[in-house]
Parts: structure tokens; sequence; C-alpha cells
DNA sequence: TCTGGGGTCCTAGGACCC
DNA sequence: TCTGGGGTCCTAGGACCC
């Protein structure tokens, strides 16, 4: 059997590489985003890297270097960078017939009938269509499994002899070839491999990719569960992660936030959280399920020291599942009562939904509790689609459950968000 | 003063059943 | 005093990813 080569397409530092795109004068300087709220460092320009400024480091620790080498800082712009994630991904799409989404500014292509030289290529042709199309830099690896591809595609950037290509293909490796390349990688830099178990292997005197891949299955599969196994298959060539080509439908939703500043008052947290259930239901109901279970979480800050902390959380299982935002909005508030207590100074909230199932295939509860019957339903369904549609065409959040508050003095701090450029006809005018 | 948010999967252990 | 064994379901915790 002829395996199918694998293509991972990485958008370079997709982040910075968005907030470039519409303000060219960010080009050739060192350039970061920030994460929710401001406080930490989430995406680096090479120039950035190159300063040694970490992936994840605290804003506060890292101020005096950004300030010092005249950085650009940009808070993260989440509806910018979705949109144009969505135009790269279409662009993908025209050059394979499967494609996995594998996450915002990452996907992996199938690219069966071609010769390692056609792959090359190929490889060209797309960076240059995504470049065209989008403005978004690509870089690309090529190989017969999505572990290899992804090792292939981190030495596109990191090989000094390929970083200007952007593209790296091992898909006409000789044995001897890819033990050598792996040898060169080190064990914490292959996906699926984490910080905990680099450490554990090197204690066993697994240092390198190479090490990994000669390891026993055995004992693999004992220490590194059998996803470790399949991360050692896939290093010796072996297909086993399949192409997920369909995202499923989430089995889990989660929406929290950490305040832009602390919380005491009972009614500002069941604000936010009101605010926070009606963008989960509206998660849920894009995806067409209901929920059976509900879960409110509250904390204090983790790092504020000399504060007393409190932590706690409690978990709903629904009358009935649901997406009715008035619904999960009442339970969560009676949620947030039991466990809210005076005193705090609250950083964050959030709530999950678990147990989704299809809208469609609930079952009705009889008794008349929630919902209710099913005219009620039906009535109650139309009412979030039309409010779903309003915010769709007019702007998040434009129709809300009066319990969100309208004010959210609470909300993040995005001290330096970008327009969104893509999304806004009056923001584009703006600038 | 200031430390993101949203997911998945696997395993162990307890509860419960026959 | 000795005190089965196997199956299922659920949950909590750990590890990983971007």
């Amino acid at each position: 059997m002829i395996q199918t080569p694998v293509a991972l397409v990485d958008c370079n530092n997709f982040y910075v590489s968005c907030e470039r795109l519409f303000n060219p004068a960010l080009h050739n300087r060192p350039v970061v985003v920030l994460s929710n709220n401001d406080g930490c460092v989430i995406a680096r320009s090479n120039e950035a890297k190159e300063l040694g400024i970490k992936m994840g480091a605290p804003v506060f620790e890292v101020r005096d270097l950004l300030k010092k080498n005249q950085v650009e800082v940009w808070s993260s712009n989440y509806t910018l960078y979705a949109s144009l994630s969505q135009r790269v991904m279409t662009t993908l799409e025209m050059f394979a017939p499967e494609v996995e989404v594998y996450s915002i500014d990452e996907a992996f292509l199938w690219l069966p009938g071609f010769s390692p030289a056609e792959l090359d290529a190929q490889a060209v042709r797309i960076r240059q269509k995504v470049g065209q199309w989008t403005g978004i830099p690509v870089s690309i690896g090529l190989a017969p499994t999505k572990t290899l591809a992804k090792l292939a595609n981190r030495q596109s950037k990191k090989n000094p002899l390929y970083k200007e290509k952007g593209i790296f293909n091992i898909t006409g490796y000789s044995r001897a070839q890819l033990d050598e390349l792996l040898a060169s990688v080190r064990v914490e830099d292959i996906w699926g491999i984490g910080a905990r178990r680099a450490a554990f292997l090197q204690q066993h005197g697994i240092d390198t990719a190479y090490d990994l891949k000669e390891a026993p299955d055995r004992w693999v599969q004992k220490h590194l569960t059998v996803m470790g196994l399949r991360t050692v298959y896939e290093l010796r060539g072996i297909p086993s992660f399949p192409a997920e080509l369909a995202a499923p439908p989430k089995k889990t939703i989660v929406t929290s936030r950490g305040f832009g500043r602390d919380i005491e008052s009972f009614e500002e947290l069941s604000e936010a959280v009101a605010t926070y259930v009606s963008r989960l239901a509206e998660k849920l109901r894009a995806q067409h399920s209901v929920a059976s279970v509900l879960e409110v979480f509250i904390h204090t800050s983790h790092f504020a020291k000399g504060r007393e902390r409190y932590a706690n959380a409690v978990t709903m299982r629904l009358p009935q599942p649901t997406a009715y935002t008035p619904e999960l909005v009442a339970h969560a508030r009676r949620g947030l009562e039991a466990i809210y207590r005076p005193g705090f100074k609250y950083q964050k909230a959030g709530v999950m939904v678990m147990g989704l199932v299809p809208e469609t295939g609930r079952q009705l509860n009889l008794f008349g509790e929630g919902e209710g019957d099913p005219a009620t339903l039906e009535r109650n369904r139309k009412l979030m689609a039309a409010v779903d549609g309003l915010n769709r065409q007019m702007g998040r959040g434009t129709v809300r459950i009066a319990t969100a508050g309208t004010t959210e003095a609470w909300g993040m701090r995005r001290g330096k968000l970008s327009p969104r450029y893509t999304t806004r006809w009056d923001e584009l005018l703006a600038i």
C-alpha cells in the first residue's frame, strides 16, 4: 500500500502576521501580541524572539525588555485572527482533497499521488497562493505521518538552510537520513511529548527523537500510555493518528475569563457569569447541541500574596437538556449563590457544560419542569435563533439578556487593540 | 499593580452489580 | 482466621495540544 504524504501547513507567528497585514509599519520590527487582559505574551515576531522574549512570559516581567527595545505591543484581537484563519483554510482546501484544520493557524493536508519532488513543487505553489490571497506567510513540513510532518515543519523554521524557503520535505528520505534527522531533534520537541514526559524520558536516557523511536513498545506503552506508543509508531513512519476531516461536536464547552479588575459583589459576579453563560449558550447552539450538566466556578487570584484565597465550583444536572439562554442563566445564578462567599476579591469566573447531546435527539421532560412542553420549546428555539442571527449580523452582544448587564465594568483590559479590519466596516474606515 | 483560554484523551480507583 | 472475580459506569486527576 502506498502511503499518502502529509503536509503540515503552519502560519508563521500567526497573530503577529495578522497585525502586520493591516499595519505595515510593524514589518521588520519586534512585535508581540498579548493574551486576554494583556497578561502574557502569546505571539512574537522573529525579531521579538531574538530579543529573548519567551512564549507565555508575563508582561510585567518583560516590561523593561519591551520598552528598551521599542517592541510593538498589541492586545489580542481574536475576531480578526479567526476571520483571517478562515481565509487561509479556504485557500488550503483548493490544494488537497483532505484537509484537517488542526488549530487556528495550522492544517494537515493529505496529498495523494505526488512523488517527493512533485511535493516540493506543490508546497511552493501552496505557499505562494496563500501569500498572494491572504498575505499570511506559512511554513510547510512534508512527511509520511502527522508526527513527522510536525517535526519537518519545525525544521523548516529552525534550520537556517530552509528558513527562507519555508519548506522541509522528508518524504524521500532514506532510513539513514531519517535516523540522522531524528537524532538531532530533542525529545521535548516532539509533538505529544510535553515537559513532564520529556524530563521522565531524559532520566531514562532517552534524549532524542531517535532514542524514542528505538524504545521498546511495551516500555513506552507502560509509561506514556497508548497515545505515547502511537507517537513512537509515527516516528517510525507508520501513520497512527488518523485524519480528522470533520470536527466532531465538542463534548464540553467552557467560557471563562479573568476580570479586568477584582470583583467583590455578588451582583457584579452574577453579571459576569450571565455574560459568560450567554456566550457559552451561543456556542452550544452553533453546534446544535443541548447540555445536560452545567458547572459554575469562581476563584480569587492564584498569585496575589498575603490575601486569603478562595476557589469553588458547583456542578448541576439540569432538569432537562437545554441550550436556552434564560434557563441556563437562571441555573447558573443559583449555582453561584451556592458558592459565593462575601469578602473575597474574585479574579476569575467561568461556566462549563457537559453531557452534550444533539438538539434533535433530546429526551423531553414530561413533567413540566424547565422549558416544558413542545410548543414552548419550539418558541424558545426560534427566539434564540433570532437572537443569534441579530448578534451575528450586528456584532456580538447587540441583543443580550438583562441580567448580563450593559456596562461590563469588570471586562477585559485590552489596552492596545487593533480594529477588526475584516469584519467591521466602521472600524476599517476609521483608520 | 500586572501571570490567557479552550479543548482532548487516558488511567486509576471507587461504586455498584451479578 | 481464611473472605471471589469480573464487568460497567463514573469521576478525578494528570498530561498534552494550540
